[in-house]
DNA sequence: CTGAAAGCGCTAACAA
DNA sequence: TTGTTAGCGCTTTCAG
C-alpha cells in the first residue's frame, strides 16, 4: 500500500549495497553486535547517516528482534487520573528510548482481553494496564507467555503479577480519621467506582476508621459517585438535603469531590463552613480550585515511572518475578476541611 | 525473542487448519475480501472465533496491508492542552478502531525528523503532529511520499499541509478589546512560547487592538510567559511590582494565566479588583480555578476529533489535498476581569 | 471462488 | 568477522 515503489525510505539492504557490505552484517552493526570489525562498522554507520536510513520497527520486531514499544491500555483520556500516570511512564520511557502504544478501552468494556492480545501480538515488548480488571484470565494467558506486563494501581488477587499500588487503605483511613479528629460525627461518604480495588479498599478504611472511634456506619450516608466528577455532582445532594446534613464528606477521589464542592455551592452552602469535603488522588487541579482541596495524595506520576522502570527491568532481565511496589499516600491539607459548625 | 515456540497467539496458518481451507482464504476472509463463499466465510470465521485468532498488526502491515495505527507526535504530556486534543483525537479515533502510536519528543528538540520518519517507517497509516514546528524539511518529504499527515494548531507558511487551527488573531483581538472596553488602558501582555505560530499571532492582535483603539503599545509591558504555568508566575512580577502595575494582564494562554493570578495572590492583589486578567485556550482547569478564568476559548477536543477525521477521511480515500479547517475561537466571560479600579 | 508462491524489512542460526 | 539461508505472519499476484 505504503510500498508503491516510491522513493520509499532507504531499507538495510540500500545501506548494504552503498557499503559494500551483506546487509546481514549491516544488521548487526544496526542492532548493536560486538563483533563486528571497527572500519566495516565506521562504512555501515556512515552509509546508513548518508542515506537517512531509519529503521523499520515492524519488521524489526516482526524477525524477533526488539521494536522499542511498550504497550499502555488506559480506560479513558479524559481523566487526569490516567494523565498523570501516563506522564509518569512517558517520562520514564523516554529515558531510554522507548514508545508508547496507547490502547483506550473506552467504550467496549470487556474488550479488554482483545486490546491486551492484539498488543501483545503486534510487537510490544510489554504492556502497562491501567484498567480496572474486569476480566484476571488474560493475566493468566500473558504469565503462560511470559510476557511481561505491570499493573498499575490494581491488584492482581492471585499475587502473580507485578503491581505498583499505592497505600489506598491507610490514606483513606487516615482521611476519615482527620476528619473524626476535626470533630466530624456525621461523615458522609461518596464511593468510587464498583469493582476498583482502590475503590473497595477506600471504603473498608473508610468504615474501620469510624468504627475504631466508636461511631457506627450510616449506610444511608454512603452514595456512589463512580469516580467522576459528574458522579459526585450528582451524588452530592442525596447528601447534603437532608434534615441532618452531614458535616463532612469523604470523596473517593478528587474528581467527585469537586463533584460534591460544586453541589455544595449550587446550594449556597460555603465549604469548609458548613461543609468539609476531602478527596483523594491529589490530582493537579486539587490544589488550583477554590477553595483549594484537602486530600489524601497519590503520586501519580512516580506510579507512572517506577511501573515503567519495573516493566523496563522485566524486559531487559527476562526476569518475571512478581513484585508488588507500594508507595506512600500522603494526608494533604488545603483549605477544604475545618471543624463542623458549632450550632 | 517472543516466539519460543511457546504456546503463542494462533496465526492464520492454525485458523486455516482449523477450518480446513488455506491460509490464503483466511487471509482474504478477515481482511473482507468479498469474493469468498459464504459457507466458506462461515467456517474461517467460526474457526477464528474458536482458537481466539488476533490479527498481527505487524505482519499485516509489513505485507503490505493496513495497520489500523496512527501516529501522533507531541511535545510533551505534561499540559492539559494537549491531553485534550489528544481526548478529541482518541474519541474519533476509537469509532474507527484505529489505535495510537503516541511519541513525545520531549527533551530531544530538533529530532522530529528522526521521529516522524520512525513512525512513517513503522506502519503507521497516518501523521498527527502538535509540535512546534522547528525544521519544516520533514513535511516535504513526508508530503513527498504521499504519506498522510495533519497539522494542529499549527500552520504551514507553504499552505500545503492540511491543518486544523483556531482564530488566534481574532481571539486575542477580541481578548484585548474587551478589556479595553472593560475602561483599561494599561494592559500587560505575557507572551507565548517564542517561534510558536500562535504565539506571534496573539501578540500581534494584542497590538493591533490597542493600536485600533488609540493605545500605543508599550513594550516594557510585554513580559515572556513561554506558554507554561511557572513562566506566568516567574514574568508577572515584572509587570505587577510597575509603579504604575497595568490594571490589566492578558496572557497568551490559561497556564501562564494561572501563574500571573498566583502571583497576584502572592502579593495580595486580589483578581480582578485590582488586577484583570484574561488567558487564552479554556482548559479544564479555567473553570476551576478561583475566580474563574475569563478567557479565549480554543475548542481543543474539537481540533483534535477534526484533525483525526481529516487524517482519516485522508487515508481512506487516499486523497492528498490540503485542506485547511479554522475553528472559532470564542471568548469566554467569567469571573477574572472587571473594570479597572477608579483611584 | 480458492490454492500456491512470492515477498514486506529485518533478525538469527549456520556456515565459511 | 562476515556472508548465506531461513523464516516471523501476513497480503497479494497469479494460476487454476
Amino acid at each position: 500500500m505504503r510500498n508503491d515503489k516510491k522513493p520509499g525510505a532507504p531499507t538495510i539492504y540500500d545501506v548494504a549495497r552503498e557499503a559494500g557490505v551483506s546487509y546481514s552484517t549491516v544488521s548487526r552493526t544496526l542492532s548493536g553486535y560486538e563483533f563486528v570489525k571497527y572500519s566495516t562498522r565506521e562504512k555501515v554507520l556512515r552509509a546508513a547517516e548518508k542515506l537517512g536510513y531509519v529503521p523499520n520497527l515492524q519488521a524489526r520486531s516482526l524477525a524477533g528482534g526488539r521494536s522499542n514499544m511498550i504497550g499502555v491500555l488506559v480506560p479513558a483520556l479524559s481523566n487526569s487520573y490516567v494523565g498523570e500516570i501516563l506522564r509518569g511512564i512517558d517520562e520514564e520511557l523516554s529515558e531510554s528510548d522507548y514508545n508508547l502504544l496507547l490502547y483506550t478501552t473506552h467504550r467496549r468494556r470487556g474488550k479488554e482481553t482483545t486490546y491486551a492480545t492484539t498488543i501483545t501480538n503486534s510487537g510490544a515488548e510489554g504492556l502497562l494496564l491501567v484498567v480496572p480488571l474486569t476480566s484476571a484470565t488474560y493475566l493468566a494467558a500473558l504469565r503462560e507467555q511470559d510476557f511481561p506486563y505491570v499493573l498499575i494501581d490494581q491488584s492482581d488477587p492471585s499475587g502473580q503479577s507485578t503491581t505498583v499500588n499505592t497505600t489506598n487503605w491507610q490514606g483513606a483511613y487516615e482521611a476519615t480519621r482527620y476528619l473524626i479528629e476535626l470533630g466530624h460525627r456525621r461523615i458522609g461518604f461518596v464511593s468510587g467506582l464498583a469493582g476498583l480495588n482502590s475503590a473497595a479498599e477506600r471504603y473498608s478504611a473508610y468504615a474501620a476508621a469510624l468504627a475504631d472511634h466508636g461511631l457506627a456506619v450510616d449506610e444511608s450516608l454512603v452514595v456512589n459517585g463512580g469516580f467522576t466528577r459528574r458522579g459526585g455532582l450528582a451524588a452530592a445532594p442525596t447528601l447534603l438535603d437532608r434534615p441532618t446534613r452531614p458535616t463532612a464528606i469523604f470523596a473517593a477521589n478528587d474528581l467527585s469531590a469537586l463533584g460534591v464542592i460544586e453541589a455544595a455551592r449550587q446550594r449556597g452552602l460555603r465549604v469548609p463552613e458548613d461543609v468539609s469535603v476531602i478527596g483523594f488522588d491529589d490530582i493537579p487541579q486539587a490544589s488550583i480550585v477554590y477553595p483549594k482541596l484537602t486530600t489524601v495524595r497519590q503520586p501519580l506520576v512516580e506510579m507512572g515511572r517506577q511501573a515503567a522502570a519495573l516493566l523496563l527491568e522485566q524486559i531487559e532481565h527476562h526476569s518475571t518475578e512478581p513484585r508488588q511496589i507500594t508507595l506512600e499516600t500522603e494526608l494533604v491539607v488545603r483549605d477544604s476541611c475545618g471543624p463542623p459548625a458549632s450550632p
